[in-house]
DNA sequence: TAGAAAATCACACGCTTGTTTGAATCGTAC
DNA sequence: GTACGATTCAAACAAGCGTGTGATTTTCTA
């Protein structure tokens, strides 16, 4: 950068000075510049996701050297790899884990559809509350990433969690038995693509948020949240094929075509 | 559903080398190439989005040079205005006639949800068996499009068919009396998004050609689709908040967080 | 406080992108 | 057959990308 060379050729006295008075702990600052690579990533990546987030752009944003992210991380994947696990398995953990706490108490028949849905989306909502864990925008970068084109994120995600999203599907399955696995699985696809788009998109988290806005303290509001979402996402599970009149409600639209 | 794999391109007068040798008239091999290029184009844009494709491997693909691109459309965001408001144009206008008909004929009240479902999706399969409005291809394009996060290819989208968008809106909220705008909002804001990121998935998309294998001639293919996609959209449409016992439910999953 | 190790720096490499250029070629009308 | 507009062509442009390098500076240790 133009400062640092003109202070470096011409007063390297003043520099050294400028330095050492804004840097009182040394291993603060050897750890500085990798702490503000990963959170100018997290950010950049929540905007414009894998491809289009620059390396230039990111250390840019965070004020270091376009060098440095080779040289901490070396390379543009290495870096996305630990910004994503960083978040997500944290979020898979607890979601595995509540899994089992559920199958461990026993099946209330009749809502384990809705306890699933629960279980599967409380731990982002309990995450997103969490200032350490990302604040609200871990949601935005929740669904930044399993909706991101490129190859190698997609990669990641399927490989690194793909154990956790087959003992959902099995979970679903017993709780669905007259449901057909070819139905179960465009259901439940249908499910998780709707959610990741939503939770990238600004306006439908929007949306999310005004079902909970008279709700006062954290947990209320994950109850608000989730009964406005299990219901809605049950229903589309539980809905049985080939209820009477539909297929002529259908063929009545067709006959206009 | 149907797919004829056989077709790999849907613009005709693709024979170019072999006319190139005998006679070749100015108007064909003056419209051979931008033909050729909207082929190429919609070819790759189905497989790699809008970043992702660029215009060497467009130029490739058809055969010509590099600058007819330029030469005949002006620019890459010219020319995919061209590609996609060729395909889209034509769906929405048939999806909106198919609503004025709906409308026109009075509306059925126990079933109404299902006929818009049906009214949206129907002129989707008919094109998508018709080779020269696209072929199977046809649904994969679609997906792709309003899955595609290049801001220029869903800025072309909202904004050239809002005015529809919110005609569907309208008529399913008056559907739909008992839902909140917000849930309304946002449940179709799911379901739109789900079936984006699933026509554009592959394997998804394979899913859905199994629900209807059985079937045998075209118009029965479209009625088991849509008996299939309807009440699993419309249930999740019409699901009620705060059922008795959900909410118990719930907290009970919350007790192991 | 001197020397080794770690970190930062400016810079450049090779590559790909969309776009432009000016000359060569084609098709046709005079 | 020649002239002219329309098209095609190879080549290059400027900009952006991820990555690598060697020198310089900062930090830690003996």
């Amino acid at each position: 950068m133009a400062f640092d060379l003109q202070m470096n050729s011409n007063f390297p006295a003043l520099k050294l000075r400028e330095r050492a008075a804004d840097k009182p702990q040394r291993t603060e600052g050897r750890a500085a510049t990798k702490t503000r690579i990963l959170a100018a990533t997290e950010k950049l990546f929540i905007v414009h996701g894998f491809d289009a987030t620059s390396l230039r752009a990111i250390t840019t944003e965070a004020g270091v050297n376009l060098a440095a992210v080779n040289y901490h991380f070396g390379s543009k994947e290495e870096l996305f790899a630990i910004v994503l696990t960083n978040r997500l398995d944290a979020l898979n953990l607890e979601r595995v884990r509540l899994l089992d706490a559920l199958e461990a108490k026993g099946i209330d028949a009749a809502l384990h559809v809705e306890q699933l849905i629960a279980t599967m989306f409380l731990p982002a909502l309990q995450l997103a509350r969490n200032p350490e864990r990302g604040g609200s925008d871990f949601l935005k970068f929740l669904g930044r990433a399993y909706a991101d084109p490129s190859p190698f994120v997609s990669g990641l995600l399927s490989e690194r969690y793909a154990a956790q999203d087959t003992r959902f599907v099995q979970a679903f399955a017993t709780a669905l038995p007259e449901l057909h696995a070819h139905d179960l699985s465009m259901r439940l696809h249908f499910m998780l693509d709707a959610i990741s788009s939503t939770l990238a998109s600004e306006d439908a988290r929007k949306l999310m948020a005004g079902l909970a806005a008279t709700s006062a303290d954290a947990v209320e509001e994950d109850v608000a949240v989730l009964t406005h979402l299990a219901p809605f996402l049950a229903g589309s599970l539980r809905a049985k094929v080939n209820q009477p009149g539909q297929q002529a409600a259908i063929r009545a639209v067709m006959a206009s075509a």
